[in-house]
DNA sequence: ATCCTAGCTTAGACTATGTCTAAATCAAGA
DNA sequence: TCTTGATTTAGACATAGTCTAAGCTAGGAT
């Protein structure tokens, strides 16, 4: 049984097959998938599977705060499910590649008062870019 | 004369009245519009301007380096005219307002050899989401 | 065990955002 | 003025995501 499925069955949540299915995808795997990517995965286990149900699921999880919606591209929304854990994240910019990355220090602290124009700031989140090795190899 | 002009004409571009316009729209606020936030501001003073020519001159500039493209919901992009201070961002989460802060750390030195994963990071950008005064006293 | 019902799923239409194409237009040097 | 390549345009197209209305199902009530 999936971590996740444990955590969304805490929200009174009828937890269905296709719900297990998307849970399970998002879980099975480190990289950030799009909704159009675990959409493929979980169909490939439940081909029925809708693209409506995977869209509504994925947004009922983040308003849970129990997966994370990440946006770097401006393209599509990729999914994280690993919300309960401070970290940030690396993008490559020649492949898109994502990793999940640890900083050292928390970037809140480094936001002076007078910088914060009133604002109740309530997290903070790093996007590190560069190219990862493969897109520095095929570069040289 | 708007100074990202003067930063455009740098670089070979042909100044036409289109370009122009939009650079002025772009540099006139110190918010951060969109891409049809533009169009509709720029077609006010030149109404025969069409989409196309202000999507493909935003992604001119950006490639050029003298804008910044921001994507922080994953709708749309928004176009930052302020490409050359170093500096990050504070997301309303209530409302979407954005504005420019300035941090007192740079956070790629805050990212240890052995977290980069072998990438050639660039730069980093830190995202600070809370709720502006207004949406404050709204949630009160 | 079966029934009920709120909640879930579905196909596909629809919206929003952005890109591409081909033709027309323009600007600057020969 | 002519030529030529860059620029602009309208609108078709592509992609990502949302909505709707109808049918289905999980799980508590009986």
């Amino acid at each position: 049984m999936s971590d996740l499925v444990t955590r969304l069955r805490r929200h009174n949540w009828r937890i269905t097959p296709q719900r297990r299915v998307i849970a399970e995808t998002l879980e099975g795997s480190h990289v950030h998938f799009t909704a159009e990517e675990i959409l493929e995965r979980a169909c490939s286990r439940m081909p029925e599977l809708s693209r409506a149900t995977v869209y509504n699921t994925l947004n009922e999880m983040v308003a849970l705060g129990e997966i994370l919606e990440l946006t770097f591209d401006g393209r599509s929304k990729r999914y994280d499910p690993n919300a309960d854990h401070e970290h940030h994240h690396l993008v490559c910019e020649g492949c898109g590649l994502m990793k999940d990355v640890h900083a050292v220090a928390d970037p809140i602290e480094w936001l002076p008062g007078d910088e914060r124009h009133g604002f109740a700031v309530a997290r903070a989140a790093i996007t590190y870019r560069g190219l990862c090795p493969d897109c520095q190899d095929a570069a040289a």
